[in-house]
DNA sequence: GGGAGGTTTCCTGATT
DNA sequence: GAATCAGGAAACCTCC
């Protein structure tokens, strides 16, 4: 990424420190800076409550930037495009979306699902446009303006809501960005990750010092791409190991994904009570009978995961846990009179409450 | 510690 | 053939 500002323009206290060439972006007036230099070191002029890498809020990219967005789905802002997760793509495909008032209906947001920032960054305009024809070339020039126009603010690492794990797990992850913490044993190999690059657990009891309790599962990290291979290597997993132990699944949930009283069904409710995701999300067929569709599936999906903790989270497993729903009351049947999709269609049942608010 | 409730994960088979 | 639906089974978490 080149620099957008010359070294003059800069604090004098940098000046010593810094060539041109060593200024990776900069914002005009902060009243902070940290400016990130080659290999990954770091140069705090101060400390400060720096929120935001990219500052949506007082730029002319961005002048009706929506302050009660959910922080969570602006996690993209807090880092460099090159360091967004996928999920953090996605965060922006729908932000843009919204800020753009785009039919979201019509959106192909899934088609960017398995995006990270830096295949984003390297994108062409045929790229956008093969993955949504309609609003391909809106997305595009919307993600080189930013690229180009937008303030950055590099935030001390403390600041970063989700580390790039999954960056990191599709092998991504530029390791220099993390390079003033790691040692090269660190980052010897793949299974030797530091935790800190996976998802913060919502409860911090999880990361004890007892590594065998202390860590996400490796595996969690990739069952989403291994997950077909898995199916048709189910026969070959049961003759490795030994036939007469008890076998130790992947199943249930894992350390950290705790409900803390967020319900799924409560949390669907919320989504089609809030204009930023109704329709867009998801949508009312007939709010009289509490019937609704999922409209992008996968991205409420992921939502969910990130309110769970849980970013193998998909569409398969939560639908899985809405029928589960059904089954206990919060959701139920949708009338199959033909009024409504056969797909994507659920309906709250007797015991979901306030939906219809 | 145990049970209930609520998922999560994996899976097979059916349907669209 | 892919996506989705349906549901069994098992695991595991939180809460009481």
């Amino acid at each position: 990424m080149a620099a957008t500002l010359t070294l003059q323009s800069l604090p004098d206290q940098l000046h010593e420190v810094l060539t041109d060439t060593d200024v990776y972006m900069y914002a005009d007036s902060p009243p902070h800076v940290t400016v990130k230099l080659e290999e990954g070191k770091r140069y705090n002029c101060c400390e400060g409550d720096i929120r935001s890498y990219i500052d949506i809020s007082n730029n002319t990219m961005f002048p009706s930037v929506k302050k009660e967005v959910d922080e969570d789905l602006l996690s993209w802002t807090f880092r460099h495009p090159e360091h967004w997760t996928t999920q953090e793509v996605l965060d922006w495909i729908y932000w843009v979306a919204d800020y753009q008032n785009m039919d979201c209906t019509r959106l192909k947001g899934e088609a960017f699902q398995n995006i990270t920032g830096v295949q984003l960054c390297h994108m062409t305009l045929e790229d956008f446009t093969i993955r949504d024809p309609e609003f391909g070339t809106c997305l595009f020039e919307m993600f080189k303006n930013m690229s180009r126009d937008v303030k950055f603010i590099e935030p001390p690492p403390s600041e970063s809501i989700y580390p790039d794990y999954h960056n990191y797990s599709e092998g991504h992850l530029e390791e220099k960005v993390y390079n003033e913490q790691s040692t090269d044993s660190d980052v010897a190999s793949d299974v030797e990750k530091p935790e800190r690059y996976r998802y913060p657990s919502v409860d911090s009891d999880v990361f004890s010092e007892d590594e065998n309790s202390s860590c996400v599962p490796d595996d969690t990290l990739v069952k989403l791409s291994r997950k077909k291979s898995l199916k048709s290597s189910k026969s070959a997993c049961d003759d490795c190991g030994t036939s007469d132990e008890p076998k130790k699944t992947n199943r249930g949930r894992k350390l950290g994904q705790a409900s803390k009283g967020n319900h799924l069904w409560e949390f669907i409710r919320d989504l089609l009570k809030d204009t930023k995701f109704n329709p867009h999300l998801l949508r009312w067929e007939d709010k009289e009978t509490g019937v609704f569709r999922f409209v992008q599936s996968e991205a409420v999906a992921q939502m969910w995961g990130r309110k769970k903790n849980n970013p193998g989270m998909t569409y398969e497993k939560l639908s899985r846990a809405m029928r589960f729903c059904r089954s206990a009351g919060y959701f139920a049947e949708v009338p199959k009179n033909g009024k409504f999709p056969k797909k994507l269609c659920f309906r709250f049942g007797k015991k979901a409450t306030g939906w219809n608010d």
